[in-house]
DNA sequence: TGCCTATATAAGACCACGCATATATGCCCG
DNA sequence: CGGGCATATATGCGTGGTCTTATATAGGCA
């Protein structure tokens, strides 16, 4: 469904092929959503089977053909109603979370492994979003800018409080330790 | 892999059956990981296959028989062993972002009734948890008992940070507004 | 009486996703 | 000259997950 909104979402605004939009989502959402190439284009198949977009296909020399996708209004109307759509209930997939669930077993240096793992990985996430966040300008917004920028304060409010929570279960640890 | 640690770390315990595993996972790890009774059932027999564990079968009168799974020393070293790997990158998945991403298209109306609904069910994540963080006893803790609470209280400051997400999106979407 | 819940396991259908691989060409860099 | 990268699409295989349905019995509640 996600992978759904975001190819529509990427046509509305212009006819694309797999191929562009492979790249247009590394460059954009692949900071919430990371998305396989084979999958961008089965999901492609699928909306053109569904009517909610149209291929024209475009020969170039040297290069294979592009085929470029274009919404229908089904499509467009498929968009919004996704969009309008209630929130799915959540089902969450905490990997993480559930080695520190059973970490006890490792003893104390085992977990602060994992922690420090964690931390790093935190880190250089919150670094590569504040980087990206740093490269883009300010007002004035458009909605859709506000919009696309929130995603990304999403994930730095998050980042950090990843961080946090390190260090407050960084502290716990050595209180239950002593 | 997440659901095989969920398991063995509680088969390392005591020996459980399936249904028994099905409802200690809704009491204890539902909060960060969300698992189906047939695929609980599936690993279950995966681990036997693999050797991981072994199965008692009880016969009980009026109830269809126990298949009672008891850990082996081969699934004490695998538990071990993926506690230990090191962490497997992230592939985010965030569909509610996603719609983010593309809600202009809705208009501003649209997306304030989105992040309504993500505040709703933020706000009873939130109050869900610290309910269960405030039933369950202070000091003093073993290390499990810490990193159980640990896992409650990551999701207490994500909850949290969500929130305060919503109240910074809220207020920008204000100002682009105008 | 009839329905719901608890106990207990299992198979089938389906889906999204990830990884690997194939194909074909042109271009740049060392 | 060879290797790697960009352009461009597509299939196959496997995994993990969700939802649905089936089966069988006992006990409690209306």
């Amino acid at each position: 469904m996600s992978l759904t909104i975001a190819l529509l979402g990427m046509l509305e605004l212009s006819p694309l092929s797999g191929y562009d939009l492979n790249k247009r989502i590394e460059a954009s959402v692949i900071h919430f959503w990371s998305a396989d190439q084979s999958q961008i284009y089965r999901t492609l198949s699928r909306l053109v089977a569904d009517g909610l977009a149209e291929v024209t296909v475009i020969a170039q020399d040297g290069k294979p053909d592009r085929r470029e996708h274009r919404i229908t209004p089904a499509g467009h109307a498929a968009l919004d109603a996704a969009l309008r759509a209630p929130l799915e209930p959540e089902t969450p997939h905490e990997s993480f979370l559930m080695r520190i669930f059973f970490a006890g077993a490792l003893g104390i240096d085992g977990v602060r492994e994992l922690l420090r793992a964690r931390r790093e990985e935190a880190s250089r996430l919150l670094a590569r979003l504040t980087t990206i966040e740093a490269r883009d300008p300010g007002r004035p917004e458009t909605i859709g800018q506000a919009l696309r920028r929130a995603t990304l304060r999403n994930g730095i409010v998050h980042a950090e409080a990843e961080l946090a929570w390190l260090d407050e279960t960084e502290s716990v640890l050595v209180t239950a330790s002593r």
